[in-house]
DNA sequence: GTAATCCCTACTAAATTGATAGGATTAATA
DNA sequence: TATTAATCCTATCAATTTAGTAGGGATTAC
């Protein structure tokens, strides 16, 4: 299941992305507009901004903005942020790999195998779709 | 993350279809072999049997076996069964559809966008992988 | 200097996961 | 028929994760 972190996270991101004025959004204007509480969401743009996507200004009229245009954020860098590993076990994983204690032999293994190719499907698809893709009515 | 569930069942399904005798395999046997905690594997196990991919023979010399050949046995049938839905969110879900309450606009809604895309090249993968495929060394 | 806004830490309730425990039921066989 | 070996079933439990809440600190516009 997506968490609903992941699921406020882009939902927030769209709507920014939608937005693109030079003003930066309010946390309180998103969390109103999309229905998502706003003290969760609040920490949601905040880890996107650690991770270099968001920026933010401070303030009265304040609020976050995107880094980079839509068409230059990639699902692989947002998803990463938000849901963590795209590979739905370590020794399948690109940028966390580890071993598994228990398998003698990854070639051998039906997990390992399996999800390799779910991990290279998934990654396909978010290495092709940008925020701009999402944002757009129909695309 | 995939869940221990999911790799253990699909560890045991594997073992069983390589060793295709005529006998069925005791849980315990199984789960010596493939490291899995014994009591944990016979409630998957179980869970298997009663979705129809496993059959089982009681009492003495009792224990596990395939219902169909390794060919027959799409992995379709066996994550639905052990994961859950295959989609991440039930709004992309094709057996257990449901409508997010607070979505006006599935067509315009990022996330249904980005899930039904990921679905539907996880499922390409599951309809194209037999148990077959995985008990084979290369494959 | 005041109001608005992001920033940060800590806490909490509910759900899920990964088991374990104990026994009931069934079947082979001596 | 008694024993043994297996599946079957229910209940319980600890640890972790999820989805949020609470409260205030820091910063900036005006």
């Amino acid at each position: 299941m997506l968490s609903k972190k992941t699921k406020y996270g882009l939902k927030a991101l769209t709507f920014i992305a939608r937005s693109e004025g030079d003003l930066p959004l309010q946390v309180a204007e998103i969390a109103k507009q999309e229905q998502i509480p706003q003290k969760f969401l609040e920490s949601i743009l905040l880890t996107l901004r650690k991770a270099g996507i968001l920026g933010s200004k401070k303030g009265k009229h304040g609020g976050y903005y995107l880094r980079e245009t839509p068409e230059d954020i990639l699902m692989t860098d947002v998803m990463r942020v938000l849901e963590g590993p795209i590979a739905m076990v370590p020794c399948v994983s690109l940028n966390y790999y580890e071993k598994c204690d228990d398998c003698v032999d990854e070639d051998l293994c039906s997990v390992n195998k399996l999800m390799l190719q779910v991990r290279d499907s998934t990654l396909n698809v978010f290495r092709n779709t940008t925020l701009a893709d999402l944002s757009h009515p129909k695309g």
